[in-house]
DNA sequence: GCCGTTTTCGGCCCGACTGTTTTCAGTCG
């Protein structure tokens, strides 16, 4: 049972409870404690393997959520959760998905006019059914209406990159205006999670009404859902929704703390400063005083705003609910997080040898324009036939070739080596008379993805063994959208790679993102070194490694931690182990 | 249901926008 699995149960059962009108700190209990779930480090079921004690002392896990998730651990399910489901028809509580549909209107819809899914909902709306029920009138089928077909069209969330540019093109489009002072992109974006939900900017407007017309007549804009004088919301057509709020200057720092996140982030912050004789929200930090006079106090940047809580300014990628709260407050937050800049070369690329599109000098150039130190040229080895993988004597000639080519690039380092596929044995596709002509050896799964996972893990540890291999390529396998991670023991993967100084790659490569953010945390805490590659298939996709980068700071990875951070000699010693 | 140098009981982050109301409940982030 993953962390995942658990948190979609929890949150599943504050569902169930709040239609019921449960208690509604109970209800924020469970969501809360799947909030917490799905941001850990480690997997429950690990954890709960080693000392189970230590589940109850998770933040927002108290003794019945422990037995519950010691119960889902042990038996695969849930008694109390699946009595509860008995409860609701088949499709009921993924009603709760629509827009502007919840508890108390379902509840209402479902106890006066039988409504059990999304079909009937449909079919009430057009009937101007809702119309007789108080409290709803023809806007609210309307909407509903467009929130079920939002819903049957929607593709979910987007993944990091398409996020990135949906913002990068509103937050030109808002710029060029010359109404907005400020344009910050916030939300999940700005924390780099892998998938992106809606998108929020946060601005400072000269004149807000000006400033909010044009946000709502983005030409791309399908639908407009609100409209206010601080805030609106536009759906774009076949896109996201994007959120736009406009804030004063001063209360910008507190503005951008709030519309960051995470909520659970945000939560925390506030009942710190509650206890500390605070209040904060979106306008700034202000000190309450007697008869709840409030003053405020000064606090126009992020950084002044954790200051004033007696916390050190948390980088966005940690703001999860996940320890940073505490290190925060004991100083402990990472001082040098892997950045951008640090990152010295990209150890992972391919050219038109095998699959990749790009011939070796285009490489080599696009490398050079990076303004990278040195690079690694890896192409595919010959099991992996359906990129065209090279044989014994292909790779030897291309190896050659590399090293000619280098030698036109003089302040460019080109490591000549090799993608070598891992075999169902955890042997390597070439022998080690091969694998020592190469400059740097990444070892990597391409075929059998369902061993179970005693043979997956030992396939892993027996290809690290070898004393040639330098990197582990995408670890885990898994395609964000559309495949799931191998079955692998990633614990024993991680502390063999720690021993035997094997580094686990980020790999931004299309839908990878693989190693995540929690793996590379655990990775870390383990003694691993990481490295980030794009696995570029063209020279575009060298530009992918920003989202490497970020994600590796979500696993509050550092610089000491990264192997393409190291100065060529450092690498080179690394890499001969 | 969780949590505790104000509390083991009584709190639980905080505010904007919408639609249906005539002062507010519901939803959202």
């Amino acid at each position: 049972m993953t962390n995942h699995e658990i948190a979609r149960i929890f949150s599943r059962i504050a569902d169930a409870l709040e239609i019921k009108g449960e208690n509604i700190f109970r209800v924020r209990a469970y969501r809360t404690a799947a909030q917490n779930i799905k941001a850990l480090a480690r997997q429950l079921e690990d954890v709960y393997r080693e000392t189970p004690e230590k589940i109850g002392q998770l933040q927002g896990i108290g003794k019945d959520l422990s037995a519950k998730i010691a119960e889902l651990i042990a038996t695969g399910g849930l008694e109390y959760y699946e009595d509860l489901m008995k409860e609701f028809p088949e499709g009921f509580l993924s009603m709760l998905d629509l827009a502007g549909l919840g508890p108390k209107k379902l509840k209402k819809l479902h106890d006066e006019l039988g409504i059990d899914n999304i079909a009937q909902l449909e079919k009430a709306c057009r009937e101007n059914k809702l119309e007789t029920l108080e409290g709803m009138g023809p806007k609210t089928e309307i909407k509903l209406l467009e929130a079920i077909s939002y819903y049957r069209g929607s593709e979910g969330r987007m993944l990091l990159p398409e996020a990135g540019e949906y913002a990068g093109q509103i937050v030109g489009y808002l710029l060029s205006s010359g109404l907005f002072e400020k344009v910050e992109i916030a939300g999940s974006l700005r924390r780099g999670k892998e998938t992106v939900g809606d998108l929020d900017i946060l601005t400072v407007a000269k004149n807000t009404e000006k400033a909010m017309d044009h946000f709502i007549s983005y030409p791309l804009v399908g639908a407009v859902i609100a409209r206010g004088t601080t805030k609106s919301s536009i759906k774009i057509k076949e896109g996201p929704q994007v959120d736009l709020r406009a804030v004063e200057k001063k209360a910008f720092g507190a503005a951008l703390v709030y519309f960051t996140g995470s909520q659970q982030h945000n939560i925390r912050i506030r009942h710190l400063a509650r206890k500390k004789g605070y209040k904060v929200n979106e306008y700034g930090v202000f000190s309450v005083g007697p008869r709840g006079r409030e003053r405020r106090l000064k606090a126009s940047t992020e950084e002044e705003v954790y200051k004033k809580i007696g916390m050190q300014w948390v980088p966005p990628e940690l703001r999860e609910s996940s320890g940073e709260i505490e290190a925060a407050l004991d100083g402990k937050i990472p001082s040098d997080l892997v950045k951008e800049s640090d990152i010295k070369g990209d150890l992972h690329l391919h050219t038109s040898e095998t699959d990749g599109r790009a011939g070796l000098e285009e490489v080599m150039s696009a490398a050079e324009e990076r303004g990278y130190k040195y690079i690694a040229i890896t192409d595919h080895s010959q099991n992996v036939r359906i990129a065209n993988g090279m044989d014994k004597k292909r790779l030897l000639r291309h190896l050659e070739r590399i090293r000619k080519a280098a030698e036109k690039f003089k302040g460019l380092e080109v490591l000549a080596g090799c993608e070598v596929d891992m075999l169902e044995n955890g042997k390597l596709d070439f022998g080690d008379e091969v694998l020592r002509e190469l400059d740097i050896v990444i070892a990597a799964v391409h075929s059998k993805f369902n061993l179970d996972r005693k043979k997956q893990t030992d396939r892993y540890l027996r290809a690290m063994d070898n004393r040639f291999v330098n990197i582990i390529a995408h670890p885990s396998g898994r395609l964000i959208t559309s495949r799931k991670a191998l079955d692998l023991d990633l614990e024993k993967v991680f502390r063999k790679a720690a021993e035997n100084r094997v580094f686990l790659e980020v790999n931004t490569h299309g839908q990878r993102i693989d190693l995540n953010d929690v793996n590379c945390r655990r990775a870390v805490e383990l003694g691993a070194g990481v490295a980030i590659n794009t696995d570029a298939h063209e020279p575009a996709q060298m530009d992918l490694l920003k989202y490497g980068v970020i994600t590796a700071r979500r696993g509050w990875v550092e610089k000491k931690d990264v192997l393409n951070t190291y100065s060529l000699s450092k690498l080179k010693k690394a890499l001969k182990k």
